[in-house]
DNA sequence: TGCCAGGCCGGGT
DNA sequence: ACCCGGCATGGC
């Protein structure tokens, strides 16, 4: 680590976007699907997502009114692939009473708050912890704050990066302060890491062929 | 078949 | 300030 700290940050970075290209994240069409994709991804596969989507764009309440006004029942029912759904169908509405209450159902509103104020706000809802918070914040507001996922910590920890104590602050401030404040940078960051986990570290212990592995910069930098 | 997936909450140390 | 069980479906 040392005075390498920064340079492994965009190293790791160059490395990935060479190897992989762009991203392009976050998969959706609107700002409000990154929102319901966000809360209903927590530890879920995305293709499961991707279905509960359809289902709720299907039924035509995909929107802070359809979704206000849909019985949790039902919302629940139309969640199941996505599983835990009655947890989520709570967590969706739970999101969804705090955008209507505070901004009168409208994300424009919500996002014209300043970054800080807002993200302690949101982290109030039920249901929206860090991570979830923080992908709102960037892939639906633009907003510039650094998305971590289990994926992140995985692959730093493999890698050397951090120790496996280190809290969701102590990565997000690692990647804040070694790259510009770019939102752009930050949600391709985040999705080529996604990307890396998702094509090469098939499950928690095994990683193979990954591309960080060759001239890696702690190993060689220095 | 069992383990894992783009977490988070609530209760217990 | 951590640590744990619970929440659930679909893919490999």
């Amino acid at each position: 680590m040392g005075g390498g700290e920064e340079r492994t940050i965009i190293v790791v970075y160059q490395k990935l976007l060479n190897f992989f290209g762009e991203q392009g994240w976050w998969p959706a069409d609107t700002p409000f699907e990154v929102v319901v994709g966000a809360i209903l991804t927590q530890n879920t596969a995305w293709r499961n997502v991707e279905r509960a989507i359809e289902n709720l764009k299907r039924e035509g309440i995909l929107s802070p009114e359809g979704l206000k006004d849909v019985e949790t029942s039902r919302l629940a029912e139309l969640l199941r692939p996505a599983g835990y759904y009655n947890v989520k169908a709570r967590r969706l509405k739970n999101f969804m009473d705090f955008l209507h209450r505070e901004y009168g159902g409208d994300l424009n509103r919500m996002f014209s708050e300043p970054l800080h104020t807002l993200r302690q706000k949101i982290l109030k809802v039920k249901g929206v912890g860090f991570e979830t918070a923080d992908s709102i914040l960037l892939y639906a507001g633009g907003k510039p704050i650094f998305v971590v996922d289990a994926y992140t910590k995985r692959i730093l920890a493999r890698h050397g990066v951090i120790t496996d104590g280190a809290s969701y602050q102590d990565i997000q401030d690692l990647f804040m302060r070694n790259l510009p404040r770019s939102v752009p940078l930050y949600k391709e960051y985040h999705a080529l890491l996604v990307k890396l986990a998702k094509t090469f570290c098939k499950t928690k212990f095994v990683c193979t062929g990954c591309p960080l592995e060759e001239g890696w910069p702690i190993s060689n930098g220095k």
